[in-house]
DNA sequence: CGGTGCGCTGCTCATATGAGCAATCTGATG
DNA sequence: CATCAGATTGCTCATATGAGCAGCGCACCG
């Protein structure tokens, strides 16, 4: 169309060329007024692009939307880079702003583990807060208070905030009940857990339901354990306990040899905040903010998107 | 930077959210006035990207740059899509809007030949002119009147303007002066020539000296005459005749072969339209412009690049 | 032929924005 | 510690812009 050409030159004029509506007006012998319709429809239709290009923009539009849709207390969503590297950093980092930002500062977090969190953890700078202490939501791998870990990550996040951590020093999940009821039982374990239970705000991430998940790789499940949760409808896992769509636990069995805090914990909690990033957790994601199992969402883009388009 | 992420946050809320800088600056705690430094700043850095999507896009900082170092009459510059291609079609649509809104309209346009005013001559609306007669520059390569050679390029532009086409019923080149010579004292061959050289208009391309070149193509040269004329200095041809870097005639041999008008009279003309398009012919290109042999130059974002670039 | 309603135009006026400037802060230097 | 240059801030005021509205042209339909 011949105005589609018009809109072309007048946003050119406007903003290439920085020249006022009047100016253009004069100059392609249209009224003023013309050139701001123009100028309106050119953005409408896509003519005009702006983006914010920044590894710390954020899509305050799918945040709106995410809050509104499953009665979130707050949704941070950041743009995902063309070659899909970086993303897991971006969403990090927005979660670490987050945490930093989150007022009234906290003065117990728990936090559950993986790669996510790991690099949560990474992108808090030194003095993110004062005197949080940090507690463990769920078993965890190695006691070693070096990084690397689970207790390694619940440590960074503490020193980084001059404050103190609560190792939680049990397996993720155990071969017996049994096993796991002696564990509880231990006075210190019972008290870091119910520490864990009372946190005033929590921070985890989930994990899928296949061979990628950190509870294979650290020999807790194997990979026909996974497979086998996957066929009895488990999407992923959440502080160690598998879900299925609904958010209800798969397998009992499983769940009552699984060492940490409840998933109700989480879905009472005003300040749940769950992590996610990339495409193999979008359904984990999706069961995670339609069961109302966290309050805050971190993630990125594409997976913001996953969870508006449905329904 | 802390200030750079907040220039973050207030371009999306600015041009994300549609909000006033005076909302930012109440939600923010900041003024209104560093509101609008912060976005000033942010455009600057290149955290605002701008951008008009659009075929007929144009690049009117580059056209002016242009325009002001060489001296032209006026520049046409189109963006170059991502892929390359489909800039000759931009490049070509560009000509031919360009030739639609030139005023006065020319009674005479004279024309070269070859893929790039092909494009430009499909690229022409039907109407685009009236009664204006189109002349060959140079000699061409088939008299038939329908399309696919030189002569149905000319033929259409005329037709599409409802006017006359002079064929010049002679090859580019020819084996010997003395044919050369007397294909000129044939009447119709002098007739035509003198209207082309009076043409109150010209619109021409021009080729890079190598083995693609129109004139190895249609058999006037052999890719060794091309090497030979290469490494003698050309840089490719205008109108058939090969130049080097000062604009030069290389082979003078050569060139009293060659049958058309003569350089001479598009150095001076006042609208000499020249279209380029690839980085193939950035070396032409750049002669053809230092050298003042066009007045009006239209061409894609790279090629602008490339004659900005140097000294 | 005469409505009648829709879309486009150019206006008025309120509001948003940028230029320019004085006041203030910062931090380097003697 | 005093001083001063340079940056930064928040202002005033002129200008640019968008919302909303009345007038106009045009197509459609009775």
């Amino acid at each position: 169309m011949e105005e589609e050409l018009l809109m072309v030159r007048v946003a050119e004029l406007y903003y290439d060329e920085d020249k006022t509506q009047d100016e253009i007006g004069a100059l392609l012998k249209i009224s003023r007024w013309k050139v701001g319709r123009l100028l309106t429809q050119a953005r409408e239709r896509g003519i005009v692009r702006i983006e914010i290009v920044h590894p710390r923009a954020r899509r305050l539009g799918l945040e709106r939307q995410l809050v509104e849709r499953h009665g979130l207390a707050a949704a941070i969503v950041v743009p995902a880079p063309d070659g899909d590297d970086g993303t897991l950093d971006r969403v990090a980092h927005a979660a670490a702003d987050y945490l930093t930002a989150m007022r009234p500062v906290p003065r117990t977090l728990g936090v559950s583990w993986g790669r996510t969190l790991r690099a949560v953890a990474e992108a808090l700078p030194d003095g993110w807060a004062t005197g949080v202490t940090v507690v463990q939501l769920n078993g965890g791998v190695s006691l070693n208070r070096r990084s690397g870990g689970a207790a390694g990550l619940a440590v960074t996040i503490a020193q980084r905030a001059s404050g103190h951590v609560s190792l939680l020093p049990s397996p993720a999940i155990l071969e017996r009940v049994e096993t796991k009821l002696a564990i509880e039982a231990d006075r210190t374990v019972a008290g870091i857990l119910e520490e864990a239970a009372e946190a005033q705000a929590f921070l985890f991430t989930a994990g899928p339901c296949d061979a990628t998940s950190a509870h294979v790789e650290n020999g807790y499940l194997t990979a026909s354990d996974v497979e086998e949760l996957a066929r009895r409808g488990a999407v992923g896992d959440l502080l160690g306990r598998y879900i299925d769509t609904d958010g209800n636990i798969v397998d009992p069995q499983l769940d009552a040899r699984t060492v940490g805090v409840d998933l109700a914990r989480l879905r009472g909690a005003k300040r749940a905040v769950f992590v996610t990033a990339g495409a193999a957790k979008h359904d984990i994601a999706r069961t995670v903010v339609t069961n109302g199992l966290c309050s805050v969402l971190v993630t990125d883009e594409n997976t913001a998107r996953a969870l508006l388009e449905e329904q």
